[in-house]
DNA sequence: GCTACATCCCGTAGTAACTACGGGGTCAAG
DNA sequence: CTTGACCCCGTAGTTACTACGGGATGTAGC
């Protein structure tokens, strides 16, 4: 066969994907990636649609979606028969996850504010932070 | 023995402090609690001493510390030797990461918010999120 | 041709922080 | 005296990877 110009093998389509070599056998593993094509000594050759896949899978990774909400979102495209409704119904879900935690954060950001607020940060062995953590009172 | 007024087993232990009893044993297990005082039947008695503690890791743990954290604070405490400013210190650093985290998720949040808006939800099999996902392009 | 060295292969085990399972002992109520 | 809740323990499963180790292969320089 000849080589295509686009062929990737694994570290390279690792490094242009901004995932780590592992993490593509890993993919393969569970079925997110598909088994690649092999050369003839048994290196993992990928295309454009590989590099495109795995893109995808990082892109939404890095907003939070879970490997089974990727598994559902590839299964629709992979299909082909998905609709735009079911994809946006399933961002609009994770963009309320995403807002949620951010409003749990905030509240753990300003617990740990007070904390340090009313820390002296001496070298006395008494410190307020560690008493409302200690005491059962809940804040 | 006489039993003491406040005397807790796993499964009390667990409700009042807010975790689950295989929660206390895995905290048994690595250490961050200490084996507790054992009934003549082999069951687990628990004093006022082990609701504190097990509040104050799971307070911790709210607050997004790592077990290896609460397990650094717990012994500060358990020395009794620690200084304010250690505990402080901790505190900064957590506060930070948690600033942090929610700069991200509010990156995210903007990304979401923008694909749904894109999408109109139809029935029609051609979608933005996806292509946007799907593209090589960043976002 | 030979020697480094990087890169690839594979299976397995480790990580964090739990949760679940399964099989058995115990205890209080009716 | 049985039923059901609770307790014991060890082990395995979860999520999403990362690390390890041993061996094959490819590539560059001498």
């Amino acid at each position: 066969m000849a080589a295509n110009k686009l062929d990737l093998s694994s570290g390279a389509l690792a490094r242009q994907a901004g995932v780590n070599v592992e993490t593509i056998r890993y993919y393969e593993d569970i079925g997110l990636m598909p088994e690649p094509v092999r050369a003839d000594n048994g290196y993992r050759v990928y295309g454009k649609t590989g590099l495109k896949r795995l893109s995808f899978i990082r892109r939404c990774r890095e907003l939070g979606f879970s490997l089974d909400e990727v598994r559902g979102l590839l299964g629709l495209v992979d299909g082909g028969d998905y609709t735009c409704a079911e994809v946006r119904d399933l961002s609009i879900v994770r963009l309320g996850d995403v807002r949620q935690k951010i409003r749990d954060l905030r509240k753990m950001e300003r617990t740990l504010k007070d904390m340090v607020s009313q820390c002296k940060g001496g070298l006395v062995p008494e410190c307020p932070i560690v008493d409302r953590l200690y005491t059962s009172s809940g804040f």
